[in-house]
DNA sequence: CTCAGTGCAAACTATTTGCAGATTT
DNA sequence: AAATCTGCAAATAGTTTGCACTGAG
């Protein structure tokens, strides 16, 4: 449950952070833009007036909680999406904006590989197919 | 020649282009944010006062003329390096923020078969692998 | 001579921060 | 009540743009 989650980052339970919270995990969309939450937030029936400001502050809390991931898409916004606790790469479909998921075993292991060989070790990475239908 | 490519992509020879693409191709260093060449060409003996929008200008339109790649690693600024043809990809040291390069065919021939498995045709990727040295 | 290119300052976009008042515990 | 949180506006960082002037061809 999303309090729990919220009260096990050290963060106190609000409006603001309950809301976003629910928006990332109830969503069909998985991934949102602090503008995009902002959008949602602002046509809610019950319009709490929640800052834009706020959005990113809670965003920049839950990703140092570990309850989100902030991606670097093109674009220029970041997206954040709820961390599911399974690591994932993303296809970006430059048609339609649309956002995939996958995982891939071949990568991760080569990943690690390519560190290994050049002496280092891998903190992170960063792996975005940019794509478009093959039926165009 | 340097010259050669300005002209190619259909732009003037003018100083500034000329510079830019001089320390691109003549630096050990590889990957430059456009700040960095702004205080390059600020402490030149022959300072011609190039301004920072000015390298931005000739970033971008040699960017669009397959002149040299952007890339927007973590860290706000993006850097720029030459187009050698030899495509590859990177990691970055995030203790010294050096900048490794690497070209691996399976990576290259799986991200390739990830895309076609989702029905999709790969346009561009990014891949950029964050590390430490192994021996801290 | 003409049109592209430049420097500068102002504009912009995405994000962050300061502060005084509102909320959670 | 104490401490955290929030909204707002102002600040920032990186990059882009408008404009009058300069310079390449």
């Amino acid at each position: 449950m999303n309090k729990e989650d919220i009260k096990e980052a050290g963060l106190k339970i609000t409006k603001p952070r309950m809301r976003i919270l629910n928006i990332l995990e109830s969503s069909a969309q998985k991934h949102f833009s602090a503008e995009e939450l902002f959008h949602i937030l602002s046509n809610e029936e019950d319009n709490s007036g929640i800052g834009l400001a706020t959005i990113y502050r809670v965003l920049t809390q839950f990703e140092a909680a570990g309850l989100v991931i902030r991606h670097n898409f093109e674009g220029g916004q970041a997206v954040f999406e709820l961390d599911s606790g399974e690591h994932h790469d993303h296809i970006v479909d430059m048609k339609s904006g649309k956002i995939i998921e996958f995982q891939d075993e071949i990568i991760e292991k080569r990943q690690e590989e390519i560190a290994k060989q050049h002496g280092y070790r891998l903190i992170d990475h960063c792996f975005i197919l940019y794509a478009e239908p093959l039926e165009d």
